[in-house]
DNA sequence: TAGGGTCCGTCTAGAGCCTGTATAGATATA
DNA sequence: TATATCTATACAGGCTCTAGACGGACCCTA
């Protein structure tokens, strides 16, 4: 821990211009002794020093802080996910990846799934964050512990990244999946992940997404003769409502049920398969067969 | 964001220049500090690059002007001609896409997507190519003439193009816009677009999406004190069931309404913004201030 | 070729913004 | 005690603002 004078010496900025730096544009944040002296740590150092790059660029002051703060940010969450990820897993970035939504803080999210998705594998931070964050961002919604507002945006970055992730899952070779959701159903993230993990494994995906007439998805079947279709639903009724023309379905192609809707009894009712894990798990497992 | 005498620097155009070409010919139209400085992006700087390159190849100052800011738009970097011909070349892609996606064929579409980003800029296929799909398939979803199916899977994969472009639209240091459609309105996609071509003219974005309750605008407004609060909807109703809390909304902060929903009577009657243009040119022509 | 119009880079003046520096009096540290 | 640091405020100089004027270069017309 430094106090202003060695600071100033270290990085070569007058004292007074670092309190400056730190009223009027936040630059740092200083512990205090007890007495009330400013107390930077090796970070804050740091940081000055990328200020002083950026003033050398040509940005003005103000800017230069701005941007210095904004990248100190991003990398502070970067090794703290890092350290983290090696001890406890990363259950644990489900809730900073809450509060950033909750926030309604779009940089912040982005910031942590990239780090997220730089250091780990797609399966890892689908299965322990961002899936373990969507049960329990479904979980509030039914509570109504939180905004619709907060529900839609939350959803929309999420839904964001799985679209990117999602890109190209229709390119390949392999067995032919086609993914959808029942008539009433509206939560189709869970099984973007599923299909996420499956083109990943080798599948070709079709992908309907939300509320889809089972009607349709005969018409799609009978054209497309896919090795496989798979329907998510959230609770019994949405399939419950649809048993004959699912038999039928299952008829026509492989059909698996999945998801906290898709009970043992309906499944077998309608001669579909029953998967049980969670997304990542299950499109690990199913049988390109 | 530089201020005006750094880009001066950089590009070798005084000051004084740099105003007489922004005032004379509207070459650039850069965002303000709070105490009224001129902010530049790097679209700024390259504009005038252009501009530059322009005067040198002989073209009046007026000329040049005209062309480096028509191309922008135009998109083409090999086009010197201002040409009418890459956009009735561009038009046909919208036909691509269509087919592509009615069939189902998602490789085949995200191919198309690549290779226009690849040669125009964002603007330029989101006017051209990717609004002009929208209107076509809201026009199609509602004489029946496209399956439930083929509607799903179009908007997914349209959904996914926007969101990758949307990606961290809440960054930076301009203005903040709120985007959101009311209560009951599902369609978002021209939003999504609006948003995106914001962001690019430096706008901050915070994106609520579809059905929206007013109350949660209101709330969200509050917390976040927006510079702009934009609403779209494809029919009046929409708009007109919920006229007494966009009243409240619009003495809380400027509010835009903008869709095929959006009226002149109900935006007299809210005491709001009317945007008529497409969604591209509608951002482009949002005042910041 | 002279005269007038237009284009466009440059300049000015007075006001306001941004930012480094200075000052004063009190308190902390070694 | 000597030095370092604290807060709060003031200030100066450079940068930028707006609005307009100026003048050289060019083009048209008579």
């Amino acid at each position: 821990m430094l106090r202003i004078g060695e600071l100033s010496r270290r990085v070569g900025v007058s004292d007074h211009v670092l309190r400056a730096w730190e009223s009027r544009y936040g630059l740092l944040k200083p512990a205090r002794s007890a007495g009330g002296f400013r107390l930077y740590s090796e970070a804050d150092e740091n940081r000055v020093r990328r200020m002083r790059a950026h003033l050398a660029d040509g940005l003005s002051t103000a800017e230069a802080a701005h941007v210095a703060v904004a990248e100190e940010r991003a990398g502070s969450i970067a090794t703290e996910v890092v350290d983290a990820g090696g001890r406890t897993g990363l259950v644990d970035y489900a809730d900073v990846l809450r509060q950033a939504l909750a926030e309604l803080d779009e940089p912040a999210a982005q910031a942590l799934l990239d780090r997220l998705l730089a250091d780990f594998t797609v399966e890892t931070v689908l299965r322990d964050v961002v899936v373990p964050y969507l049960h329990e961002l479904g979980e509030r919604w039914e509570r109504g512990a939180i905004s619709v507002a907060q529900e839609h945006f939350a959803s929309h970055v999420i839904r964001g990244r799985l679209a990117s992730l999602a890109r190209g899952w229709g390119n390949g070779r392999g067995p032919h999946v086609l993914l959808a959701c029942p008539p009433g159903e509206l939560h189709d993230l869970a099984l973007l992940v599923f299909g996420i993990v499956l083109h990943r494994n080798g599948w070709r995906v079709r992908y309907l997404g939300a509320n889809t007439p089972v009607e349709d998805l005969i018409q799609v079947t009978d054209d497309m003769g896919p090795n496989l279709v798979v329907l998510t639903a959230t609770t019994p009724e949405r399939i419950a409502d649809v048993v004959p023309e699912l038999s039928r379905l299952a008829e026509m192609a492989p059909l698996a049920l999945a998801g906290a809707g898709a009970t043992k009894d309906l499944a077998h009712n309608i001669g579909a398969r029953l998967l049980t894990e969670d997304p990542v798990t299950a499109a690990e497992h199913v049988d390109g067969s």
